[in-house]
DNA sequence: CATCACAATGTAACCGATTACTCATGCAGC
DNA sequence: GCTGCATGAGTAATCGGTTACATTGTGATG
């Protein structure tokens, strides 16, 4: 492997110089520059960027945290949020933590050890990680709630569901379902604040019986289905807080022949591209994932290069969607 | 920031001591062990890996390109690679290439300037890469073709549209539409490569205004169904290169009136987590993502250790999915 | 012609770890 | 008591870049 030594030893410069010419071209002489390019071209002479980020202390990498890749809405952030870091010049290491602290954990310590320069949680925070050292690393939140520590970007949880409630409300529902998030995720907290806002509002009183724990996935979507397809008494609306979930409850409902929306409307949150293409199409509340992988990449990167920028929070606007899964009563 | 200077300073010991007291224990006396670990404690001392990794000259990254992480199935097979990545002491740099030459030069690129200890290419292999190093860079290819150089797991393309077709062709059917990938893929020529040899041994002929080129995403499996949808004479089975174009090919067909599997029998290509949860559920070809993802990685771990794996292939095995979207004539 | 500013280049320290090599000490065996 | 060996620990070179500082040469200016 050539190394910058061999490269001035065949262009007969000094290696200050071939660094010169490959990162300042401009304090180099053209006759100078002509010969340390020739000499690359000879030994196709890479430079060890471990070696440079080594001696600037810096990895140009951030490792992003989220519970599950395979949630479409994570991976439309993550694209953006590696569009962005590409053309910053970083790399964006993939922390799939699937709900495991260790891991996190793990992930984590690789900022503390230098092998990445910050970090973006696509999650709430549910630990409380100031003292993992929230103060020390660069570290920003997307996707989390209220009241997150340090700089976030986020959508208003409780107001998306408020308004998707009211909307159910308006269309003459009073029997709700609600399938949440696992019962600590704190977005099951925020979102469940909204629905309850709009329901006290009303005066509508939510049944225990009604509201199924599951965990954002698919599969849960289908338990929580199966749950309300064997009861006696039903919703006239189930509320998710996912849209996977959301098909996976529409799925399940419809498998054992109760229509949706005819027999229940069924909403979702997030209108992952799935969505749209479900049979009925499914209503739902819209995040803007791009805009959130973009923004949280850029805070990230002003928080690394030393800016100071405490609890800026940034909340970007949700948008509900009516599609077919929903219907006036 | 401390350092493991600081910490043998503080331990009253030499730096080598330091660094055996952390990677090989068994080398140091008890005495001293206890003494540094001290040191270690009272300035929360983490090893710089950035350094170490740079003595070692490797980074215990490796790059995954992909062409789109909004893929459920590539999401999938991601996750089971960084399982396995993560098990060994490796990290994943996400290479989401969107489909562009540069980007993926870029990423390969970290690879030659040692930010990466090699390559997984989760799609088939377009261009000549040969001489872009294949021969230098430790790379894997997964989710490939027939014939792709170096060592490789795959599915058997050929076969499992060949057993798709046939399966159709049992039902009944002789009138077939496709939705291929781009059509510089190579996955769209195996893929068609196994439909033609079913068509044939049937005497079938594939009528080329049924043949519809989309990109594996569901935006183009929708302008396929919508193309399809206005036709005045239709196919009678639609077979679909993903999953994802599958999904969208019923959504445009159903959403125009048109009943799946009732008027036209739709079949994807991936079996992800959504052909269970659509409506109809959808008949597919499943591939073992989560196989395909640890065996890509430890295939590449090893070409990492040095161990000369040359035209390595691996086959893993398709299975054919029958559900709700296909039915006889 | 002396002085000075400036451009181009070279020398060598430095980043933070690892590790080959050296050295001191203690103990067993003769 | 001497030799040989094992053990533990220290010294310093090393990885491949970057860059502060020193040095040289050039041309402009008074």
């Amino acid at each position: 492997m050539s190394n910058i030594r061999e490269v001035a030893r065949l262009a007969g410069v000094s290696v200050a110089t071939v660094s010169r010419a490959i990162s300042n071209p401009e304090k180099v002489s053209p006759i100078s520059l002509k010969k340390v390019q020739q000499a690359i071209d000879a030994v196709d002479y890479k430079p060890n960027l471990l070696a440079r980020n080594f001696r600037a202390a810096r990895s140009y990498c951030v490792v992003v945290l989220l519970p599950d890749i395979t949630n479409p809405f994570f991976a439309q952030v993550i694209q953006s949020l590696e569009d962005r870091a590409q053309q910053k010049g970083y790399a964006v290491l993939l922390g799939d933590t699937r709900g495991s602290n260790k891991r996190e954990d793990d992930y984590i310590s690789r900022v503390e050890m230098r092998l990445a320069d910050g970090v973006i949680q696509l999650s709430p925070c549910s630990r409380n990680h100031t003292q993992r050292g929230a103060g020390s690393i660069a570290w920003v939140n997307a996707c989390g709630v209220e009241g997150t520590p340090g700089p976030s970007v986020r959508v208003d949880n409780v107001a998306a569901t408020r308004s998707m409630v009211e909307y159910l409300i308006a269309l003459g529902h009073r029997k709700f379902g609600v399938v949440t998030g696992l019962q600590d995720n704190l977005h099951s907290r925020d979102r469940r604040v909204g629905i309850d806002l709009a329901l006290n509002k009303a005066a509508i009183k939510l049944d225990s019986l009604w509201i199924q724990e599951g965990d954002f996935t698919l599969r849960s979507g289908i338990s929580a289905g199966e749950a309300f397809a064997s009861m006696n008494k039903r919703p006239t609306a189930i509320i998710c807080m996912s849209d996977q979930m959301a098909i996976g409850v529409i799925q399940a409902l419809v498998s054992r022949g109760i229509r949706v929306p005819e027999d229940v409307s069924v909403t979702g949150f997030d209108d992952i591209p799935y969505a749209h293409c479900n049979n009925p199409t499914l209503t739902t509340l819209s995040q803007p994932a791009a805009a959130i992988g973009s923004t949280a990449m850029d805070l990230l990167l002003r928080v690394i290069n030393g800016e100071e920028l405490a609890n800026t929070e940034i909340i970007l606007p949700t948008e509900l969607i009516i599609r077919q899964s929903s219907k006036a009563i």
